[in-house]
DNA sequence: ATCTATGCAAAGCTTTTGCAATCGT
DNA sequence: ACGATTGCAAAAGCTTTGCATAGAT
């Protein structure tokens, strides 16, 4: 069920992917990079670019654009929703929740076919809420 | 309760104000560009952008950002869903159902602190529907 | 041998910014 | 008069692309 991931198996393509799948953390192309770089330190960013673009196409990772300028990746296809940091813009899963949180309804409100949705929430993260509280503090005067 | 519109009241901001609330188009700055353009030949994008952005921090107006590469401006600000469709890049409003689609049980699966949530549906528009109808007619061969 | 994938550099696209001039209050 | 706003052009930031070379099958 797996789909053929490669057509050409190079040693880049492969260690994109690795290195992908080892991160919870949904880099960017650009800090993606900067980690595969470790072991592969010829790479151009546009290969990385590359093959991220070819895997999603073949569905082997996501890509998360919902908001925010740069794209983020994900080697869990699962279908998951994600949260996003406004303070730092760091993005993580969430697990647990129903990945059919949106109900079938919104077909009685539009003429579209509604073929899916892209939902993401918005917060701030432990690390985040942790120094503004620690700001709270320092801030007495 | 409407936030005071403009520390300046210049015909520029005036105008790419008001052929935003024309529109249900949901444009993007470039778009919006061309068509007060027809009213203001001489103003430039930098200003339609520099607006686009104190309307929003002004929350006169809202910029939808939850996908693709361009930011799409709303002159609507009362909360309401959209749909994009994936073939023709087009965004439409959806009407009559409930803002709070999305309900707070999302924090027992997370430690963000949850502010909020981006929603869009996608789908496909009426009138890309129809053209695929009328394809398939088409290549019946 | 063939044809995809890579590296590099350049280009593309959307958005932002520096600066001097202009306009609103 | 003062300072926010504008127009222009340049810059910035992310991503894509052209091209010759290297590499996979």
């Amino acid at each position: 069920m797996t789909a053929d991931i490669a057509r050409r198996h190079t040693q880049q393509r492969q260690v994109v992917l690795e290195e992908l799948r080892k991160l919870t953390s949904h880099p960017t192309a650009a800090e993606l990079y900067e980690i595969v770089r470790r072991r592969l330190p010829n790479i151009s960013l546009a290969t990385v670019y590359r093959n991220l673009e070819f895997l999603t196409k073949m569905n082997v990772i996501q890509k998360l654009e919902t908001s925010g300028s740069k794209a983020r990746f994900d080697g869990d296809v699962s279908s998951h929703y994600h949260v996003r940091c406004t303070r730092c813009g760091r993005v993580d899963d969430i697990h647990g929740l129903p990945a059919d949180l949106v109900g079938g309804e919104v077909s009685n409100f539009t003429s579209y076919e509604i073929l899916g949705h892209r939902l993401e929430f918005v917060g701030i993260c432990p690390e985040c809420g942790r120094r503004q509280e620690e700001d709270d503090v320092t801030n007495v005067s």
